[in-house]
DNA sequence: TGCAAAAGTTAGCTTAGGCTTATATTATAT
DNA sequence: ATATAATATAAGCCTAAGCTAACTTTTGCA
């Protein structure tokens, strides 16, 4: 996501041949890229959410662990040992055994986007007036889901309507 | 998501041991269940994904086809035929070989649950004046991870700002 | 009506993301 | 100073979701 790679707007709208299909579907192009964009942010965020915990921790308690991450993520340690190879792979964090984790300034980076975009849906969530539960947890389930153009109208609706946080 | 398990609300605020953690975090357990939930959204995701389109082509073409789902999916038609062996194992379709999907009362439940969760969450992103193309790629992504109370409160607002659809 | 193209299936491979169980290292508390 | 608890890593397993390549069945048309 993120990015605004849609520049679609392609419906069927053509009677072009048989003369079926009374609904109202997207062009199959049109649909498979819709589709193909949703997988590719399946595959950044499992990514964004351990870099963005590493960063919060980080912030919070000074450092990183496994421990807690697995704690947070509510996964094994094993699990979390996994990942930040991978991540580590990724250049998007550093870290030797038994350490602490720290993120490379790569993921310093992804850190301060996500948590900004993820205040910024938690923020328009609460202005909307869904409950606190709710709206946590529709943020952590939403954020990696929302386009750049989506953000800003969050970010100027939640302006306007001020009164929670 | 949809249920609502989330009775949670425990920050750690309470200033209980050494004196750390300065930041507003959720307790572990709290943050633990959000990623539970969102990982648990995943696992129907794609389930959720195929039902809606087999039903929305029925609907539009008469009946659905593996060819139709992969160009729609974006993907080989192997990868559909395996998906639909599962939605077959979960009762979800009935498929005989080389013949045309259908849906079983349990599938197009589903089917219609998710439309019309979809439409809403397209409709509240229209009438919040997002552009249509970012309005269908999120509300692609965001209609598995938007809980039931977010989805009032998405119908209440889009049906005070009437204009767009 | 018969054969090529379209649709569907099968087999076998890959990666991601989980798990458990066992082992190794580091930290702490007496 | 060392035993134990806490933390981390390793090895090996599983399932989901993708792929390609080869094969079979159906369909449509010349």
């Amino acid at each position: 996501m993120s990015d605004s790679e849609f520049t679609t707007h392609e419906h069927v709208r053509l009677g072009d041949a048989g003369g079926e299909m009374p609904g109202e579907m997207l062009s199959p192009e049109a649909h498979a890229r819709q589709h193909q964009n949703v997988r590719k942010a399946h595959e950044t965020e499992l990514i964004e959410d351990y870099i963005e915990l590493i960063g919060d921790l980080i912030d919070a308690k000074g450092e990183a662990r496994s421990v807690e991450l697995a704690r947070r993520i509510g996964v094994t340690q094993a699990t979390v040992g996994n990942m930040i190879s991978r991540l580590s792979d990724l250049e998007l964090v550093n870290s030797e055994p038994y350490r602490a984790i720290f993120l490379t300034p790569e993921g310093r980076q992804m850190a301060e986007r996500s948590r900004r975009r993820h205040i910024t849906v938690l923020r328009f969530l609460r202005s909307l007036g869904v409950p606190e539960d709710a709206a946590r947890q529709d943020a952590e389930g939403m954020e990696h889901h929302v386009s750049d153009a989506t953000l800003k109208v969050m970010r100027d609706f939640t302006s306007q309507n001020r009164e929670a946080d």
